[in-house]
DNA sequence: CTTGAGATTCCAGTGACTGGAAGCCCTATG
DNA sequence: CATAGGGCTTCCAGTCACTGGAATCTCAAG
């Protein structure tokens, strides 16, 4: 399979997949014209990157759970770490986002948005809310 | 006052508040050694980009919320609207690191997470819910 | 006079791609 | 057989918002 193959099923851009065998999570053969050969297990690991990175692991982590895929002497409570340690970081994530949503949404639900300068929303950001 | 004084009272790193008159959003003046002179205005704009960005907002947005904020002749609907576009790219990002949260937390729960290498997570990442 | 803190500039790296340029390979058509 | 195109190759640069580090300079204190 070429390139171009591999990333319509994989759903992986040539760029991105060229990009994951600079950084080595894929190992393509080559052609004897010089073109990158995918096998099905290369089609196959990209589908899993995909999916890991879909769910926000980073290539790090993608590296990690791509090797113990691979690992047959695997112990899942190594992957459940992974994935763990992962969903609390996307919680600390969320939790952060709420938190200026909060701030943000009462600013902008107390300003006019009409003709006038007047702006909570700058005041804010300029002092506090004992802005001047 | 010298940066470091500046950093201080304003929480920015002095990296940063260099970094921050690279890109021409604060222009402190020069003292005779070469050292950048602030003055107050300097330390305000500072401590406004400071609350922006910990709103989230780009630095991008940020330049043109000073520059709102220094425009007598605004009107208060065009800083709502950074501000609403702003909010929206947070709820889209929630709504996103939800998805993936949701996901990832049944797969978590799902693994047993022990010595064993059967792996629900593994499976889901290597093809989907019907997994090999 | 030396020491140390704090200031300066400039270069490089982060994460995960993405865009673009220059050029090779292959197939199909005139 | 020449050519046009589409796909492939490599390499370089840019994104965003910093951050680390090196080499050098300035200043106040002892």
């Amino acid at each position: 399979m070429n390139i171009g193959e591999v990333a319509e099923r994989s759903g992986i851009p040539p760029k991105t997949i060229r990009y994951y065998e600079d950084i080595g999570l894929v190992r393509p053969q080559r052609s004897g014209n010089g073109y990158r050969a995918f096998r099905e297990t290369d089609l196959h690991k990209l589908a899993f990157l995909g999916r890991a990175r879909a769910l926000g692991f980073s290539i790090e982590d993608c590296r990690t759970l791509l090797s113990l895929y691979e690992d047959e002497s695997r112990e899942s409570a190594q992957v459940k770490a992974v994935a763990e340690e992962h969903l609390k970081a996307i919680d600390d994530k969320i939790a952060q986002l709420q938190s200026m949503r909060e701030t943000l949404s009462h600013l902008v639900r107390s300003c006019h948005g009409d003709h006038r300068p007047d702006c909570p929303i700058l005041s804010d950001l300029a002092g506090g809310p004992a802005g001047a």
